[in-house]
DNA sequence: GTCCAGGGTTCGT
DNA sequence: ACGAACCATGGA
């Protein structure tokens, strides 16, 4: 409530298909949105923002494409991973027949996809009601002395949505809120206040953030 | 020059 | 089950 007051709606994901918020889930591994969009943009100046399209292009052309958004040479070949896979699935439309667990093992068994990717992929392009755990979650959380940090991804995961149980009704209320919530967790790393402003006394989600320590021990 | 970004795989212990 | 190296661009 606190981050929605103070940063207001986020209207996740960035994107304007399910297709396309797939391939922003790969191309934003351990990257910085900004060079992700002039990857994307790349991939529509080229006409490559299709599973059949990136599946047919050859890998050095791909990885050029996307280069902006750092790691190409691994990054082009998941890109054709998911798209393959997305082909023998037969198409996005297509994964409404998997319940959300089928779906997720579906997803974690593709070269390239790991728990973060897929359930980025799960709530944001398939609506699914998945909580998603980043770095910036677990900061959040362990300068909030809830968590240690060093969870297993679906240990944190869990607790997390147990812990919210209670405020949810529906699984169009659990989509909402996990959709909200993970964004605005992102949008308040984004804000970053020491980055630009060395005295800032608000802990910011930035690894080495000097008042991390001051929020842990005024929560405890 | 240094830090780090909306991670995942692979290969040692 | 866990740690470390590797992948690589680009903004602050």
């Amino acid at each position: 409530q606190i981050l929605f007051d103070r940063y207001g709606e986020q209207r996740w994901w960035p994107g304007d298909s399910a297709f396309e918020i797939m391939v922003g889930a790969v191309l934003t591994q351990n990257t910085a949105w900004i060079n992700v969009e002039r990857a994307i943009n790349g991939l529509k100046r080229d006409k490559l923002l299709s599973a059949e399209s990136i599946a047919a292009c050859p890998p050095e052309r791909l990885a050029q494409v996307i280069r902006s958004s750092g790691y190409f040479n691994v990054k082009a070949q998941r890109l054709q991973s998911l798209c393959r896979w997305l082909i023998e699935q037969g198409g996005v439309a297509a994964l409404t027949r998997h319940d959300d667990s089928s779906l997720r093992q579906l997803l974690l068994s593709v070269h390239g996809i790991g728990p973060e990717t897929a359930d980025d992929i799960l709530l944001y392009a398939c609506e699914r009601a998945v909580f998603v755990i980043d770095a910036y979650t677990r900061r959040l959380f362990s300068r909030l002395a809830i968590f240690e940090g060093d969870e297993p991804y679906e240990d944190m995961r869990l607790a997390v949505q147990e812990a919210l149980a209670e405020h949810i009704t529906s699984v169009t209320e659990a989509v909402r809120l996990y959709n909200e919530y993970h964004a605005l967790i992102v949008q308040h790393a984004k804000a970053t206040c020491c980055k630009t402003s060395p005295a800032c006394d608000q802990c910011c989600l930035r690894a080495q953030c000097p008042s991390a320590s001051v929020l842990a021990s005024n929560v405890v």
